[in-house]
RNA sequence: UGCCUGGUGGUGUAAUGGUAGCACAGGCGACUUUGACUCGCCUAGUCAUGGUUCGAAUCCAUGCCGGGCAGCCA
């Protein structure tokens, strides 16, 4: 079975709600909109996180839910911080988070198409519709079909922005950006006037469209929209819509001087999409006074859409800033974006955490206004829950120690049915080796047991797992003192199927075939940060956990030598793993531990 | 100190004027050829004070505490 596979016996989860699902379902049940169109619209500018995450199984879960759409939206509109490596990044991980899940209301627009000319009872407007989604499976796959963009709308933008300022309500201002700045004012303090406030028509259009025919220098006038300098909302504070960029886009090209700012910009696109409910984090709360007035001063001829906020996840022991975890790269404190100690969605997919997972968890944290720390241990627990119904069981030892079962030939190979997955309905056995020499775990044995030590220690028996009971007769050290083999004797009749079968220990532990297994490097993962906000501190690089990364040459079963990246496992009281996708190569496995098996034990 | 916004067990979240529930965490026990899984039991909460009401987590008032906003970033 594929870890990337829901489990067929699992109970469909409960349709979840939330205070925005009950304004669509309110929505639905007025009538007010056709069709639900939301929309994902990240930044080209970093990878996707966690905090993303949450986005997409919110934007894409409610259109989903309503037999909508959910538009993947490039906000490209500052090409000085963008890259193409971020926008291959963020399809690849939405498509891998949405697949067979949501890839059906998934919108993509035409390649190439932008915005469509059309009237409404006489007026201007302009539309892009989507591919339509009996055909989005095949013209995204055929490449016919590719993310909307921001930077698409340019023209369309242009347009509206000499509308804007036809109708008065927006001007060139040359303030530099420090008087700028003064003339806003500050949250207690009303702003001042620009004194290029009162610009004629004319004039703003004269000068608007030489900023655009790229006649000024960068940062030499700006457009703004013409509302109110005292009003308490500082981003009312006649905000700026243009600004002068001489750079070239990496999606629009080299034609355009200069470039929207994100409030004009997205209010428009999503008005351009059709979009019903646009989903935002809370700190957007104040611009949403801004969004509606752009969209009302233009008196556009279709519905508007509207802006809604919920609270940003916040993941204990973890960052969500993009700058951040950029930092994180750059100073190498991981090995890329998509290090497996990343919580970046391709660092948690190379880690081996299954998109069911990551969809359930940022589902299960539940969408309101409250600003939540989450406890690393929920995303723990359902992580573990879906490994535990997919992953293959198999014997690993991390760290191993030898031992000798005196009583066995040299030659002999015992065969011992091993369990494929106990938690399958019918379950599936394969062959296992057991030889003369074996490895152990090293914390599978102690020479001075603590209390209630259940593994093997002097004189002790433990089950070997599949196997039979061992009895440890002699520790064999060298001349430093440390301890090299263990000498056991093997009860035989313990076995399954034999006479003792049913004998009880207190202990089983796994073990591997000195002569029948594999080495392998695995790579143990702990947290990335020592503290639960590193967020919260003034410098997060001083907080990085100095261990979050312990490699090991492991010995694991032979049958993990034909293991594909597609497969979970869970080596048997040790956690679960995954083969890494980036650095293996063949003949080489290299695994990562996705996470660790509960440890009461440990407590 | 201006505006916006929020406060339910340790954590997250439900209850939309009518029995404060669920999950995770924690504790105890059962089961176990994974000290896993599973199962059972337990612990623990409406920020405060007033008011409205037969009845308030929910409505109102005041206070307290938290988050956000002053990029030519998004």
């Amino acid at each position: 079975m594929s870890a990337e596979t829901t489990n067929p016996s699992a109970a469909p989860a409960p349709a979840p709600t939330d205070f925005i699902r009950d304004i669509v379902a309110q929505h639905l049940a007025e009538k007010r909109y056709q069709k639900i169109v939301t929309r994902f619209p990240p930044e080209p500018n970093g990878y996707l996180h966690i905090g993303h995450a949450k986005s997409i199984c919110l934007n894409f879960g409610i259109a989903r839910e309503n037999n909508g759409q959910c538009n993947l939206r490039f906000d490209d509109t500052n090409p000085v911080k963008e890259d193409v490596e971020y926008v291959e990044s963020i399809i690849a991980d939405v498509k891998w988070l949405i697949d067979g899940w949501a890839d059906h209301v998934l919108g993509f627009k035409a390649k190439g198409a932008k915005p469509a000319a059309h009237t409404i009872d006489g007026k201007p407007d302009f539309y892009l519709a989507p591919v339509p989604s009996a055909q989005i499976a095949s013209h995204v796959s055929g490449h016919l079909a590719e993310p909307f963009s921001a930077s698409d709308y340019f023209e369309q933008l242009y347009l509206y922005a000499l509308e804007l300022i036809k109708r008065g309500k927006a001007y060139v201002c040359d303030l530099t950006p420090k008087e700028t700045e003064e003339y806003r004012g500050s949250p207690e303090k009303p702003g001042k006037d620009s004194p290029f406030r009162n610009r004629s028509v004319e004039e703003n259009l004269d000068l608007f469209k030489r900023m655009r025919a790229g006649e000024f220098p960068d940062g030499a006038r700006t457009l703004r929209a013409k509302i109110d300098m005292a009003s308490p909302n500082i981003w009312l504070r006649d905000p700026l819509l243009y600004r002068i960029r001489h750079v070239a886009h990496h999606h629009a090209g080299a034609g355009w001087p200069i470039y929207p700012l994100y409030d004009y910009a997205h209010c428009l696109s999503d008005y351009l999409e059709g979009i019903t409910h646009s989903i935002c984090t809370l700190e957007f709360e104040v611009h949403r006074a801004l969004y509606d007035w752009i969209l009302e001063a233009l008196e556009l001829p279709r519905p508007l859409p509207h802006q809604y906020e919920f609270a940003k996840l916040n993941l204990a022991y973890t960052l969500v800033s993009k700058r951040k975890l950029l930092t994180l790269v750059n100073e190498k404190v991981v090995t890329a974006w998509d290090d497996p100690r990343m919580p970046t969605i391709s660092g948690l997919r190379r880690r081996g955490i299954p998109a069911a997972a990551l969809r359930e968890f940022v589902t299960s944290v539940g969408v309101t206004r409250f600003d939540s720390l989450t406890e690393a241990a929920v995303f723990e627990n359902v992580v573990r829950n879906h490994l535990n119904t997919v992953a293959l069981r198999r014997l690993a030892v991390l760290k191993p120690i030898k031992v000798v079962l005196t009583n066995l030939p040299a030659d002999e190979v015992i065969l011992c049915d091993a369990t494929n997955n106990p938690q399958d309905e019918t379950p599936t056995t394969r062959k296992i080796s057991l030889t003369r020499e074996i490895f152990i775990e090293s914390d599978d044995f102690a020479e001075v047991p603590p209390p209630k030590y259940f593994r093997l220690k002097p004189g002790g028996e433990v089950r070997l797992k599949y196997a039979c009971i061992i009895k440890l007769d002699e520790i064999v050290k060298d001349a430093a003192g440390k301890v090299t083999e263990l000498r056991c004797t093997a009860d035989l009749t313990t076995r399954k199927g034999e006479a003792n079968s049913d004998k009880k220990v207190k202990g089983t532990i796994h073990w591997v075939s000195a002569v029948k297994c594999i080495d392998a490097e695995v790579r143990l993962y702990d947290r990335l940060f020592t503290v639960a906000e590193p967020a919260a501190e003034e410098d997060f690089l001083k907080v990085v956990n100095p261990s979050s990364l312990e490699i090991v040459t492991a010995k694991l079963e032979t049958s993990l030598a034909t293991a594909t990246t597609h497969e979970r496992f869970q080596f048997e009281r040790l956690g679960y793993f995954a083969l890494d996708a980036k650095d293996t190569k063949p003949g080489q496995p290299i695994f990562n531990r996705t996470i660790s098996l509960k440890d009461n034990w440990a407590k």
